[in-house]
RNA sequence: GUCCCCGUCGUCUAGCCCGGCCUAGGACACCGCCCUUUCACGGCGAUAACACGGGUUCAAAUCCCGUCGGGGACGCCA
């Protein structure tokens, strides 16, 4: 097993721990991804550990779609355990704790109900009775059988103090007598949550966690077991929760599919984007820069940029991405070259169950690029050019500002006459198009809308000319003799 | 209920530690104007915040106290 101590160089291990009971939820993801930033930042390894020790909640989905949305982020990680498969090592710990007498076994039955007695009357503090039980009745009652918890015997007679400077919220310290006797193992032998974590911790010589603010109150225990396993406890630092627009933390169950990173790769998200996005909820490089790339954010990723106060990421049913994640996104797009967005896009038009090929859809690229927020966005941006039928549209629309049917109805016509005869390429149909609009007399803008629209089956669009030399001569000469005849029967 | 954390434009934030340069800066969104063959991009501009109340000080967004508000933790879940 990969015992690697931490070593005596101060290269720091971090570790992300998620486990498997849904999908990877954005508050993971940028858990993830400011842990993966302070490697980085500082040379140091990132761990990726599953803490799948809750065996009821945990399924292969689940570890299938955090693997997935963490590949989706493009961030890569340094070593990978599995907690489950270290259930000796957690047992071997909590032996360890109780050879000392710094844990009891506790033979209260478990809580059936989920209904928990501390939360109305003041804090629970330990079962009486267990606390102090002889270790002969202990070790009596043990080895007959009797099931029992192990809990931690937290020091509350001389009036010990536990403290730790976190990296983010600063010197923090709580009276240990206000700690409950928290379990270590549970009465089917299965390490809890704060003893696994903490023996993998150590074991894996973790010298920075760097988790969510709402483990602050935890990380007291986290301190104590560190202290019971014989080792130096980390650093910690807690980031400030991601909350919904109600002000409440994001959660799987309340706020459904729009907090699954997942949500955002299918809507056309670029990783980096929204990493990008991310990144900006609860931190700053403090110099007003927004748009960074992965570089940057590594290369200005402090713990001291991290803020303490909860961030709101907004959404709403209508609209559930974040405005400022659309418009990063945008940038995002608008600062990849072609080649690189063209590919992107293939997959999105193919979904759509539009006929593509790369050739066409890197010719397209250009002319939508600016266009889109959201790579899904090209879909209905382009879906012209790929169209083999136009879909109905109201002839109405051919009609240009401040015109009428009749000057529609001159204008496709005297492209008819035009386009047959030259060059399918920009300058050739500005120029020609710009002489015909000036030899009907018509402004540029009158001349232009209904062969837009005619090409185009609607009025917004990308630039004329570069979307006539990609759509070519053939196409395009079908579509205006359509607009033709659907203009003449409304004129009748 | 107990303990802990937080509180600058609607939202993300800079400034707070080391009071004065803050008539509080940037960004998104919204609105307006410009550019322009439409849309978009881009440019310019407008609206918009120091939770409240007391101190300390010549001077407070910045320091202290209190109030209120929001959030989190208190499981044999993680």
């Amino acid at each position: 097993m990969p015992d690697s101590a931490p070593s005596a160089a101060k290269t720091p291990r971090v570790r992300f721990a998620p486990s498997p009971t849904g999908f990877l939820h954005v508050g993971s993801a940028r858990t993830f991804i400011f842990n993966w930033l302070y490697a980085r930042h500082n040379h140091g390894t990132m761990v990726l550990r599953l803490d799948d020790t809750d065996l009821e909640r945990n399924t292969e989905a689940s570890v299938q779609s955090i693997f997935e949305g963490l590949r989706w982020l493009g961030l890569d990680w340094d070593e990978e355990y599995k907690q489950s498969s270290r259930l000796d090592l957690h047992r071997r710990q909590a032996e360890a704790i109780f050879a000392k007498g710094l844990a009891y076994r506790d033979f209260t039955p478990a809580h059936a109900g989920d209904d928990n007695q501390s939360s109305a009357q003041g804090a629970w503090l330990f079962n009486p009775g267990m606390r102090e039980m002889s270790r002969e009745e202990s070790d009596r009652r043990a080895a007959s059988g009797e099931p029992f918890a192990l809990r931690y015997r937290v020091p509350r007679d001389q009036g010990r103090n536990l403290s730790f400077t976190d990296g983010v919220y600063g010197e923090q310290s709580k009276p240990a007598d206000e700690v409950e006797d928290f379990a270590l193992l549970r009465s089917d032998s299965f390490p809890t949550y704060h003893l696994a974590s903490c023996a993998d911790d150590a074991d894996l010589g973790i010298t920075h966690i760097i988790r969510g603010q709402d483990h602050l109150t935890n990380t007291f225990k986290h301190l104590l077991i560190f202290e019971g396993l014989g080792v130096q406890p980390p650093q910690f630092a807690h980031l400030p929760l991601l909350v919904a627009p109600d002000g409440a933390k994001l959660s799987k169950r309340k706020h459904g599919a729009v907090v699954s990173v997942t949500t955002y790769r299918d809507a056309g998200f670029l990783p980096q984007a929204f990493v990008n996005f991310l990144c900006l909820l609860g931190w700053s490089p403090k110099d007003d820069r927004e748009f960074l790339s992965l570089d940057e954010l590594t290369a200005a990723f402090t713990l001291e940029g991290v803020n303490r106060a909860n961030a709101v990421i907004n959404f709403t049913d209508a609209d559930p991405f974040d405005p400022k994640a659309v418009w990063l996104n945008a940038e995002h797009i608008r600062a990849l070259p072609v080649d690189e967005l063209a590919p992107l896009l293939g997959p999105f038009f193919s979904r759509g169950g539009f006929e593509t090929t790369p050739e066409k859809v890197l010719a397209v690229t250009p002319l939508i690029r600016e266009r889109i927020k959201l790579l899904r966005d090209a879909v209905s941006a382009a879906d012209f050019f790929f169209l083999p039928q136009l879909a109905p549209y109201d002839p109405a629309e051919l009609i240009p500002q401040k015109g009428d049917a009749a000057m529609a109805l001159r204008v496709l016509q005297h492209a008819l006459e035009v386009l047959p005869a030259i060059n399918f390429d920009h300058d050739s149909l500005d120029q020609a198009l710009r002489a015909a609009a000036s030899h009907m007399g018509l402004k540029a803008g009158q001349a232009f809308q209904p062969i837009r629209v005619a090409v185009c089956g609607r009025k917004n669009a990308p630039p004329l000319f570069e979307t006539m030399a990609v759509l070519g001569r053939d196409v395009c000469l079908a579509r205006i003799r359509q607009a033709e005849a659907s203009l003449q029967s409304l004129a009748v």
